[in-house]
RNA sequence: GAGGGAUUAGUGUAAUGGUAGCACGAGGGUUUCUGAUACCCUUAGUAAGAGUUCAAAUCUCUUAUCCCUUACCA
């Protein structure tokens, strides 16, 4: 018998040292331990994104410190605040709470400013008046060392001055940049002379036309997390090699500086992102998906934003479980999106009080139910709430002589294992009775219209009868929901399937758009719920997130759409339930 | 043709020189007023090769495969 030792991802490991030998304060103080989301406000949050705020929202919050939201404003071209506020709005529903204000890279411009131009006067960076082509062309390539600029030994001066003309709008964008000089022969190719500012004429969403030069994303994000005071910068795999340039940027600022004044020195540590299988995360593919039209809008509930997520009716807690499962590690691993669907599942099956709607409806008529006279008769049933949870209670539904049943759930021709509706067939109506059906009516075209059945009074509840004269108890092996025709509501349910018909969309062809999935939304009309979904009941318990979910019996689970309105009601199904039989056949 | 990473059952992830374990999946079964849930059983793995060692998933070397890098984006 081994005792259960908690396993401590790599990241785990490299803090819990590092706050055993005091590298960040005093050894053994967890609070100094800071980290960092550092968005830029171009666009909407999807499901890596999650990975990578649980990941450092987690961290923070393990160790007692501080988790910071700041967006790295540093590119006004492409920046909205509308995108601040969406992602400010993902972050809450996730339940990854910020520490202290929102930061903003933008607020650090003024500082990054001067600390630019001491590296200028330590030799260390230069104004470049080469144009973006010349620049590329130094560069070099892979394997070629690349080549000095005919700018890179000019005087400090004359960089200092230049650099303050960029600053003060006087140049064009294009013209001029500031570089940091490093090595034109570095093997990494982040290293050979990177730019550490452009030139850009565009207002800014907060700071307006204050600056007319922008910090590059290399120079400015160490600089950030080391104003901020964040002690691990935990950022995704494909930064591996820009930490060394981190690293330099950092080291260069406190260069000839004494311990005091040296600024603070992160740990910039990378982890692979999430991959899902019949997903693309890509940020480009996505927004082409909105613009063309395949998909309505960014929280289409076949997207994997954040936003569509949550309007298609997952829970917070389930994509957390399903990030926090895949593990934190430098592997890319391929999620199957199945497992994602499992722990929206788990979640929802606890959580979603159960109703009975129908899809694909056909009526139902119980052809002995008015054998006293009383055809128009309702009875009242109870029904329970979650078989899951006790506290959940049971609610009346209505019963009568004409129901809606699903089409699915009778066939005129059934096989032996087909545990339904047919001829001299009987089941059990979900807390109602029990039926045997006898007849039916089709149209001209052969659809099914009505079956037609008789009940068993004494299965009131959806009950066994009582035993026979041998003690013999009658069962049946299958259970159907239905929905009264006399006191029903009609809605609109939209059913998804993944957008991409492929495990790795655009693998094959290089276009994503190959690989669509044409049936990926069905919507139906004409669909039947209990009365119960009218309002808001009591026995409905209230989302944190004031999304209003449910189980609709044998189905799947459903959410209320926001183009829900008073006359008409939208449901989306936001999975459904785990089918063996349909697997069976 | 360079540099940086990575590789453990189908998938994901542990084991940090000393018994290869867990979860999901899959297959089978039990229970059941949801063909759901729950429960039980089974399943299968260290990329290949060499070396060091009493002992290697773990250290070394070679090979293979995959990912990232050639923006005045982040």
């Amino acid at each position: 018998m081994t005792e259960a030792v908690e396993q401590r991802h790599f990241i785990q490991q490299i803090i819990d040292a590092d706050i055993e030998s005091g590298k960040w304060g005093a050894p053994g103080d967890q609070s100094v331990i800071t980290t960092r989301f550092p968005p830029e406000p171009n666009g909407y949050l999807h499901i890596g994104h999650a990975k990578a705020i649980f990941i450092s929202h987690g961290m923070a919050r393990e160790f007692g410190g501080k988790f910071n939201l700041r967006f790295d404003d540093t590119n006004p071209a492409k920046e909205e605040v509308e995108f601040v506020e969406s992602i400010k709005h993902d972050l809450e529903w996730l339940g990854t709470n910020w520490d202290g204000e929102v930061c903003f890279a933008s607020d650090y411009f003024g500082q990054m400013y001067d600390w630019a131009v001491e590296l200028i006067n330590k030799g260390l960076a230069y104004v470049d008046e080469s144009t973006p082509e010349q620049i590329r062309e130094m560069r070099g390539k892979v394997g070629a060392a690349g080549t000095d600029s005919p700018f890179r030994d000019r005087p400090a001066s004359e960089s200092v001055d230049l650099f303050a003309q960029m600053k003060a709008g006087e140049i064009e964008n294009g013209k001029m940049v500031l570089r940091a000089k490093i090595d034109m022969a570095s093997t990494n190719l982040n290293m050979r002379d990177p730019v550490m500012y452009r030139v850009v004429n565009t207002p800014h969403h907060r700071t307006g036309d204050e600056w007319h030069i922008y910090p590059m994303y290399d120079w400015a994000h160490g600089l950030e997390d080391s104003i901020e005071g964040v002690t691990n910068s935990l950022c995704s795999l494909e930064f591996q090699d820009h930490r060394p340039l981190y690293d330099w940027f950092i080291d260069a600022i406190n260069k000839g500086k004494s311990e005091d004044d040296a600024i603070r020195h992160p740990q910039q540590t990378e982890f692979s992102r999430l991959s899902i299988s019949y997903t693309n995360m890509s940020k480009r593919y996505m927004r082409q998906l909105v613009e063309e039209n395949h998909v309505d809008g960014w929280d289409d509930p076949r997207m994997i934003t954040l936003a569509s997520f949550r309007r298609r009716g997952y829970t917070p807690e389930s994509i957390k479980e399903f990030v926090v499962g895949v593990g934190v590690t430098k592997f890319n691993a391929m999620m199957d999106f199945g497992r994602l669907e499992g722990a929206l599942r788990d979640d929802l099956n606890k959580r979603t009080p159960r109703r009975m709607a129908v899809l694909d409806p056909i009526k139902l008529v119980i052809t002995n139910w008015g054998e006293h006279g009383d055809e128009d008769r309702v009875e009242m049933m109870d029904a329970i709430n979650n078989p899951e949870d006790e506290n959940a209670g049971t609610r009346e539904i209505p019963i009568g002589k004409e129901l809606w049943i699903e089409r699915a759930d009778f066939m005129i021709d059934p096989p032996k294992k087909f545990f339904r509706l047919g001829i001299d067939r009987e089941v059990r109506l979900r807390c109602g009775y029990w039926v045997k059906c006898h007849d039916f009516k089709e149209d001209a075209e052969g659809n099914v219209t009505e079956v037609h059945c008789t009940y068993d009074p004494n299965t009131r509840g959806g009950n066994n009868p009582p035993a026979d004269e041998e003690g013999k108890v009658r069962k049946v092996k299958g259970t159907i929901h239905w929905v009264c025709a006399s006191d029903c509501i009609d809605a609109e349910i939209r059913l998804f399937d993944r957008l991409y018909k492929t495990e790795k969309p655009g693998k094959e062809t290089g276009d994503h758009l190959d690989d669509l999935n044409n049936d990926s939304l069905e919507i139906r009309t004409g669909c039947k719920l209990e009365r119960t979904f009218a309002s808001v009941t009591p026995d409905e318990p209230v989302w944190p997130d004031g999304v209003r979910r449910f189980q609709f019996e044998r189905t799947g689970y459903f959410c209320v759409d926001k183009d829900s309105t008073d006359g008409k009601m939208v449901f989306n199904r936001t999975a459904t339930l785990r089918d063996s039989w349909a697997k069976k056949r």
